[in-house]
DNA sequence: CTGTTAGCGCGTTCAG
DNA sequence: CTGAACGCGCTAACAG
């Protein structure tokens, strides 16, 4: 491992010159410029990146945290994140809180000691008052945690109205609603407008809460068994995608038809809802766009650059399958 | 930010007794001790990693290198790994290489800059001669980079030989084959495998090479969709989980049924393949075991504890189906 | 048992 | 235009 202080003495020059051409900073004559260079190669020299570090005090990484990665949604956002972050000159480490405080708190932890210049978190096994309280590099995904934290989200009220409206177009009278986030996500606002959307119509929803923070598959399973078997005349189902198609694929399997018997809403759009068959009809979730917000807004809270509003919410889409009938939206309700 | 002087300072010591206590390290007296943790809780010190980092010249940060994260295998490979690494005091730093040689060679090259102690990688855009001539702490998922550098990969050969077993007894005379994965990776052998033992069986196999580092959704469909009208009598089917899904989604669509008119089998085995109806028949990779043996072999690599052996094959699973007809293996052919 | 000191490798003054 | 010297925060060796 060659140093900058060997390079500067094959040169035959000081170090703070061969600082200064790697760097690009201050004047150096052109033929000194050469020699330096020419023992850069030869040495094959690299920078060495930790002593950078500690001296700008600043490691040019972002802790992403999510729940699970193993997740369509979370793999697609980290991806992006990950996209988004490396055009910026920043790398992304990860974290899967899997469902554990104690990991949460530990990468959380690593802004304080200095090992990442910031965080994303789409997490929540932690109280929020853990997330306050440091330094104000923190963007929360699809959370709340106070004026001192900025959080990007999408518009799951609209999401939630959207899925309303078309049960009502398409006449539906009994609809099993799997809901299961965490307490204070704002996720949660799409299962209230549904719901609110749909009673105000006459329509009877039947809600199964799934315990928060289960991320496997057996657990989606297991809520769409337990629908089934609880609501067997229901004509309509709006979950998240992965519950959402075990239902599905349950019902087909009981010998229910998709959509003659059966209306599918899924919520989030991954891929994951394309590809079963029927497609069915999903409001999806912007991830892209999401990701991208949350990197922008880390590193503009990091650089100080533009200021960083508290909320920023993005659109959610609609895309109409076979899983219902297609209906015009013209959101009146 | 407090340091480990300011810390020395208030309770009346040297830094180096500081450092005693902080790592527990060396004799230091009771009441010392103390009053050095009594200034550490006033002043909320935390020990800065980048200065400890550069004195170690170690970060434990692996590199983990993978074509794309939004694909069900690299993802659950990834969330694995990461749980594999922080057992054991690691961190994960992630980079899809989404098929550009120059962001992998980025991250490659933080090897040398100190930034990461060593890499997984399940990237191939870049020739394996970039990945020798470095400091031996890589490790390959399922490619073959030479001598220098341990892989681990799955029992590709034997999985495609269920396949074609399967699609033997299932009485298969013409069965599609979408491949497309990079030239040096072990996951070919599957294909020339199950291709061989059908032929040798008078099977007609009808190939169709996507191109590699497509890991795009849309390319699976496109492949799907010209296998379908390419080969319109064919039986079965014979794919990575997501092709093949597609595929089955699009015969379904045109009036085919599984298993009766087409058998389905797909490579990989991850939840997707369960979440679709029928479910499908699955050659399994045992990723969390892939995931923990790379996370192992490469820390083994930079603690230098105990040998890591040039080649890991593990085995993979069959998980049969609704889209074949259940079968008896006896590995017999 | 404890304080002092010399690096770890680099970037930046600040005189020359 | 350039070299020497200092400091980033911490650890380990070494006297006391």
């Amino acid at each position: 491992m060659a140093s900058i202080k060997d390079v500067a003495q094959k040169a035959g020059v000081g170090v703070g010159t061969v600082s200064r051409v790697i760097n690009g900073s201050g004047y150096v004559a052109a033929d000194t410029r050469k020699k330096i260079e020419q023992a850069i190669s030869d040495l094959e020299y690299t920078p060495n990146e930790l002593a950078r570090n500690l001296f700008r005090n600043r490691t040019g990484i972002i802790g992403v945290l999510i729940p699970d990665l193993d997740h369509p949604f979370f793999s697609a956002f980290t991806r992006e994140t990950e996209v988004a972050l490396y055009k910026r000159g920043y790398k992304a480490m990860i974290c899967n809180t899997v469902g554990s405080s104690n990991r949460e708190r530990d990468y959380l932890n690593m802004l304080d000691r200095n090992m990442v210049d910031g965080i994303i978190t789409g997490a929540h096994t932690l109280h929020w008052k853990e997330y306050v309280n440091r330094k104000r590099t923190i963007v929360a995904l699809d959370q709340d945690f106070g004026p001192e934290i900025p959080m990007v989200g999408s518009d799951h009220a609209y999401g939630g109205k959207l899925a309303a409206e078309i049960m009502l177009k398409n006449n539906c009278k009994r609809v099993v609603h799997i809901t299961g986030i965490a307490p204070n996500v704002a996720a949660n606002d799409r299962h209230i407008i549904f719901e609110e959307t749909l009673k105000k119509h006459g329509v009877e929803v039947l809600d199964l809460t799934m315990e928060w923070n289960l991320f496997d598959h057996q657990s989606y399973w297991d809520a769409a068994a337990e629908a089934l078997e609880k609501y067997p005349d229901a004509d309509g189902i709006f979950a998240a995608d992965q519950p959402a198609l075990c239902y599905m694929h349950l019902a087909l399997k009981a010998g229910k038809r998709v959509p003659e018997d059966l209306k599918v809403i899924t919520y989030d759009g991954m891929d994951v809802s394309r590809i079963c068959y029927p497609e069915v009809t999903a409001i999806c979730q912007n991830v892209k766009f999401l990701a991208e917000t949350c990197a922008k807004s880390v590193i503009n809270l990091i650089e100080d650059k533009e200021p960083v509003p508290h909320r920023q919410i993005l659109s959610v889409e609609l895309r109409q399958g076979q899983s219902t009938y297609p209906v015009e939206i013209n959101d009146e309700l």
